[in-house]
DNA sequence: CTGTTAGCGCCTTCAT
DNA sequence: ATGAAGGCGCTAACAG
């Protein structure tokens, strides 16, 4: 590869000028100029991103550690991430910490020993504080994405779920649903911690006793599951309600096993839901995280920071959109009539 | 953030010593070592990467560009390649070209710029010459995923896609299908073209009429949803297959607009596929492609090259899954029994 | 077993 | 309007 140092050669000026002309940091003559831009263009000459990072000490990059690549989710966020920070020509650096919070450490170091100008995390539910901690003594921004924390102070972006699940709630209990058996997963996660507190919140609009509602907490095991179709077995259900993908996926099979369909058996609706929900059977009826939209916010916060930084973090909320289908449109509260 | 000047410093030996404890590149003294851990403990210092891959001329890094980041097959394939990467020690820079030529061209410079020491490739439909001779022009190895060339000497990684159409040609006609509707896509894209070439084994194979069969090509259209509508309201067509995801959504979009379902009055295959084929129906036989495994054997491929430099290019096929469900298992060649 | 030193390719201050 | 030169942080000869 050629450098700056032969361009220079060839166009007979010093390296300086070439520098200069390529990033238009001062005047050049005209003449001096369109030498050098010959000379460029003769030899192929392509700017050293990474001398050039060391030199000025920013490296027009970013880093997204995500928790888990696998989920659409998190692909949909880091294809949100990318199309911005492309937009503002700095390059993604990409790792997954595959929900483990040593990975997750690690990750996040591989990245700022590339000096990334700031940095993207989506935290695992296993993430500890000893990460908060180290991020917490960077110089470089941080934006937590999706799952955000209340106490700490970092940018933040997020969905509105608990709006979003009290308005789901509103839509089900207005169609008839007096109780519900809500999936609700590992509750230390934020994001399934706002959904459930907004489930109360519409059980309580509603007028409806929060002690006749079954909440199944915990991590994703056969366990949950068990408990799960014990529940729905047990009858007199008349509304579910999964809190991400995974967790509809339990009960979906569940209910399944136990020959039971939505709508003619139950009132369901999911958090996040499946791709093309509209070409299959049973239409769910989905709250619809903005992935795409929520990893552009998180770009724009870091760049405004990186900007001009100072003050206090921020958090954007997303609304999320209620997609109503007929899991839950098509139920009936009285299947006699 | 602190330097190995500093480390240095503190330990009171010289900066070599420093790097070479680090790197494991040659003998320290016991003592010396932990004299060095210990200031490198105590100081926080981190190797900066860049400075490293600057005088290594090595970054232990590598590029991805593909064509749709939003696409969940490539979402798959992009896992793939950050799991096998990152087991490597390799970082992993994301680029989308968005289906864009000029786009999927800045892409490449972008990353070689960042100078990464390989570069893994899905080329978009509208991917020209004009990239591929820039790679050829590259030192940096290069390995194209997904659309496999066969003119070019690239290592490339794709699947198995002409002899998975063929064997599930076969499977439908020994049920009884005799006729089909393809909808094929624009067949400049290997992938489908190798699907739509594999259709026309089977056809052979099953000694069926190749002229019997509609198959219908051509970019992805309001176009060519009319024409497949067509086609199939005209009446008479036993099987539909779609040789992508995008262009089964056409497809069953289309069926549904008709009133007509599958399995009961037409078999359907599709390619690729959707996430929980089982949960949903229609439930869809499906050649499911390997995306996971495919972007961890592009990585393997470019491991090996840095590795090991010279040798012909190599060509990798997956094998693809047939997934056989209620949408070609239940059809039935004659309804009237 | 350890230290000294010359760059990797670039930007930027200072000088002209 | 242009050049000269230092140094970003690191590795790898070379030298002891």
């Amino acid at each position: 590869m050629a450098t700056m140092v032969e361009v220079a050669r060839i166009a007979g000026v010093s390296i300086s000028t070439v520098s200069h002309v390529l990033n238009g940091t001062r005047h050049v003559g005209e003449e001096t100029r369109i030498r050098v831009r010959q000379a460029i263009e003769q030899t192929g000459y392509r700017q050293d991103a990474l001398a050039r990072a060391m030199r000025r000490s920013r490296s027009d990059s970013i880093g997204l550690v995500v928790s888990d690549a696998g989920e659409p989710a998190f692909a949909e966020m880091a294809h949100g991430v990318e199309h911005a920070a492309a937009q503002r020509g700095l390059t993604l650096l990409l790792a997954n910490s595959a929900e483990d919070a040593d990975r997750e450490e690690r990750a996040v170091q591989t990245l700022l020993e590339r000096r990334v100008d700031g940095l993207i995390l989506a935290r695992g539910a296993g993430s500890g504080p000893s990460v908060v901690k180290m991020l917490e003594s960077l110089s470089a921004p941080v934006v937590l994405l999706d799952r955000v924390f209340a106490e700490l102070a970092f940018d933040q972006v997020g969905a509105d779920n608990r709006e979003s699940a009290r308005r789901l709630v509103a839509a089900m209990t207005a169609s008839g649903v007096p109780r519900f058996v809500v999936i609700a997963g590992d509750t230390r996660v934020p994001t399934l911690r706002e959904r459930l507190d907004g489930f109360f919140d519409g059980i309580s609009d509603a007028r409806l006793r929060a002690d006749d509602q079954v909440v199944l907490t915990g991590v994703q095991t056969p366990e949950l599951a068990r408990r799960f179709r014990a529940e729905v077995a047990s009858g007199g259900i008349p509304g579910i309600i999964a809190c991400s993908t995974p967790l509809a996926v339990v009960a979906l099979t569940e209910l399944a096993a136990l020959g039971m369909r939505t709508p003619a058996d139950v009132a369901f609706a999911t958090f996040d839901g499946f791709n093309f929900p509209d070409l299959f059977e049973p239409r769910l009826t989905t709250v619809r995280q903005p992935g795409f939209e929520m990893g552009v916010a998180a770009v724009e916060l870091l760049a405004d920071r990186l900007d001009r930084p100072g003050g206090g973090p921020r958090t954007v909320r997303l609304q999320q959109r209620i997609e109503s289908r007929e899991s839950t449109l098509s139920w009936n509260a009285d299947p006699g009539t």
